[in-house]
DNA sequence: TAAAAAATCACTAATTCAGGTGATTGTCGG
DNA sequence: CCGACAATCACCTGAATTAGTGATTTTTTA
């Protein structure tokens, strides 16, 4: 029976130290070091050797998105586990980014932590469900199938609407394109007549989402 | 006790008849119908009303992609559990982008099914956690952002971004939040600050990109 | 507990934007 | 050749936005 060997990094000592006696009930796991943070981070993990991390996204000092970068970049074969207590788009969204592979809200019950600690070693990604909800959702925002809009855009809209997306004024649009800004006004009100917007952002939002730029 | 009421949509009569079974065994849940194909799709949606519906990826005539989004069109409340022996990345984005809420293969344990049934009438997304790597890799392939900023913004602030987002104007944020014009102006100018940006294009364009919102 | 951050409001002033009207070119296809 | 459309410019007005300064209350955090 091989072990499964897993580090622990959550600032908080009680949870820290109930996830270390869960980890070694389990009897294909054992806990080989559990640290309050990430000072020493490479070192620990160096020494430790762990085939699975599992990594409390908020701590003091180096975050745990941080961590899961450092993580990553030296020891890429090393799984990491998430764990939270928020369900944020945006830490989701980083932490897959940095290479966390699951991502467990703290709630979860210990039977299904272990679960997903062996998962995660198993090379799966297991989430909690609500937090693969939110994945699904950034994912089909992300890619958006849903435009049976025909948008025809004239060459010089199109080159006006992505600097709009840059942020960009309309002065420095005019100067830009070597028109004036009445001219650019005019675009873009030809711009908002074919997207069917009132207003920049909407127009900007838009063409990100719809990929026009 | 709440039943929830789920459909099957199966080609494989035994494997259709033992799920079937299955869901019946769960003392929380019933099925209230069962199909080996996505003919009269509609209808047997309408006259069974199911709180969710197992479906098969791989069916004769309608597949189950299709019949995806067509429920999803007509019945939007019911949440689909997809079902598959394959792990194709195609298949499991096109099922996604349909609206399918899970993703579980079938050679999954019949207790993680009816967890994974469960988890799906309460909203959550459970997915094999073989796919939900898949989901992972193509959700990081698709972000295209190499070094991602970790941007902290307040919980008032993330909910005025997301309203200019969608286009709205400082007064019509101002009436949603139950706050004056000059708050939101303060909050934005924040917002401006944290995100580096100088206006509110520039500010929608990042919060998309980076998917703050 | 003291300091920092968040959330709130107000006033001012300069700038920008949205929408309207109207006009001149040039190009392309029927 | 004419109509449609793209691209250009101009003038105008009211509304919206950006930015600076200052202040109070609550919440969070070190």
């Amino acid at each position: 029976m091989i072990e499964i060997k897993v580090a622990i990094f959550e600032d908080n000592k009680q949870l820290r130290e109930s996830l270390k006696e869960l980890i070694n009930t389990a009897e294909n796991m054992v806990c080989i070091g559990s640290f309050p943070d990430a000072g020493k981070l490479v070192r620990n993990i160096e020494f430790a050797k762990p085939d699975v991390v599992l990594m409390d996204i908020n701590m003091p000092g180096i975050s745990g998105i941080e961590a899961v970068h450092i993580i990553k970049e030296k020891f890429p074969a090393v799984q990491i586990l998430m764990q939270t207590v928020f369900e944020d788009n945006d830490k989701i969204f980083a932490a897959i980014c940095a290479g966390a592979s699951g991502y467990m809200l703290k709630k979860t019950t210990p039977r299904k932590m272990l679960e997903a600690v062996e998962e995660t070693y198993q090379g799966g990604a297991p989430m909690s469900p609500s937090v693969a909800g939110k994945v699904l959702q950034m994912f089909r925002s992300q890619s958006n199938i849903t435009k049976h809009e025909f948008i025809q855009l004239s060459v010089r809209e199109k080159e006006i609407l992505s600097l709009l997306v840059k942020g960009k004024s309309y002065k420095m649009i005019a100067v830009e394109c070597f028109i004036s800004t009445d001219t650019v006004s005019t675009h873009v009100r030809h711009i908002y007549e074919k997207l069917h917007v009132h207003s920049k952002s909407e127009a900007v939002a838009k063409a990100i989402k719809q990929k026009l730029v």
